[in-house]
DNA sequence: TAATTTTGCTAACGGTGTTAACTTAATTTG
DNA sequence: CAAATTAAGTTAACACCGTTAGCAAAATTA
């Protein structure tokens, strides 16, 4: 009997249902304008019912940042295809990871905790360390090619990460008063540095 | 008559034990546990006293972060007179910002939108880019010295503040599983590799 | 058909920022 | 000094928030 099955493609719907509207309102008013009750009011549905799917708020931003990471984790991926040599990885790595915080401006702040507080506040996603992950690789095969001392990878792949985070922090608070151009002026400037250095 | 004097004085304190109550609370309690009403409660006054010296919850966590920005100028001074090279003067301020923000987690996060709404959320402190403005003239010294090209001044200093930010925003959000003493590390070699390059 | 489970609801609890309306105390004025 | 006025501080409310207990109706099972 597909009963059952239709009961829980049914329950699943809804709990997409909930992730969309949450995104949806996210993307149309900002985090501080996500509440339970508007995306319970949003999909037509009474409060609890978000609760039958999620234990609470958190968990839904939990959700949708795994989503997120999802999205970056894509980009990244399509580079191992669409490179021949490990300097061109990194450097396409560099740049999917500054596009996807300037595409999808919300899900990195939901990321990375920028002027919100964070998806998981404690136990914290598995996947933040996915840019690291695939640029130390990149990383790993310069150095290899160039007798570099391999002590020096995990440092590396930590600072570069740092510097692009910190520019896109800086950039995403409006704290600067640097415009756009020159910004990613700095991030190309740092990252050839970066890669001269290894 | 001293006693619109008096008034005025007493009025102050009133609004310096809201500050005060308010940053108690956030040492005690964190960011999101501080509340309009908490601080009434604390300083022993009904909650729309509060508005009578703050516009707004915004306006308090505003003047915090003002406080925060001024304990921040005091450290960068007093490198000015303790050093005699600019490079030791960079060197010092760097550690400077790097010690505050570690000695003082929650000025940082509210000064940088750490985790949290931040401070202004629009119209932003000046003062977010003192560190920068220290730095820049250390490092402008630095490359005066070194007859380096001038046009460069403004991408260094905002890298070198990129990459320290970021670091520290890592290591705050706890985002990344590396320990205290290799982020130190990191940092150091980082600015090392920095001044090189200028 | 009766019993039971599932599904979804209303209504509440305790919290938030903010403000209107009021009372009481202090000061100024006639 | 007494009356009028201003200042100070209060209570109580509004409109939200996340979360949950308790209940009604619908669907399923026995």
């Amino acid at each position: 009997m597909g009963i059952t099955e239709r009961k829980a493609r049914q329950k699943e719907n809804v709990r997409s249902q909930i992730l969309e509207m949450a995104w949806q309102i996210v993307k149309e008013e900002g985090w501080q304008a996500l509440s339970i009750r508007k995306i319970a009011d949003g999909i037509e549905y009474s409060v609890p019912v978000i609760y039958d799917h999620f234990a609470n708020k958190e968990a839904i931003l939990y959700e949708l940042s795994l989503h997120g990471f999802g999205l970056l984790k894509e980009d990244l991926d399509k580079n191992l295809q669409n490179t021949d040599n490990p300097e061109a990885l990194l450097r396409a790595h560099v740049d999917s990871y500054w596009d996807f915080a300037f595409r999808n401006k919300e899900y990195y702040q939901l990321m990375y905790g920028l002027g919100m507080p964070c998806c998981g506040a404690g136990k914290m996603n598995s996947q933040v360390n996915i840019f690291r992950d695939y640029s130390l690789n990149a990383i790993e095969q310069i150095m290899q090619q160039r007798g570099s001392d391999p002590s020096q990878l995990c440092f590396k792949s930590y600072a570069l990460w740092s510097i692009i985070h910190g520019l896109i922090s800086i950039m995403q608070m409006r704290v600067s008063d640097i415009d756009d151009t020159l910004n990613k002026q700095v991030l190309t400037e740092s990252l050839e540095s970066f890669i001269r250095n290894l």
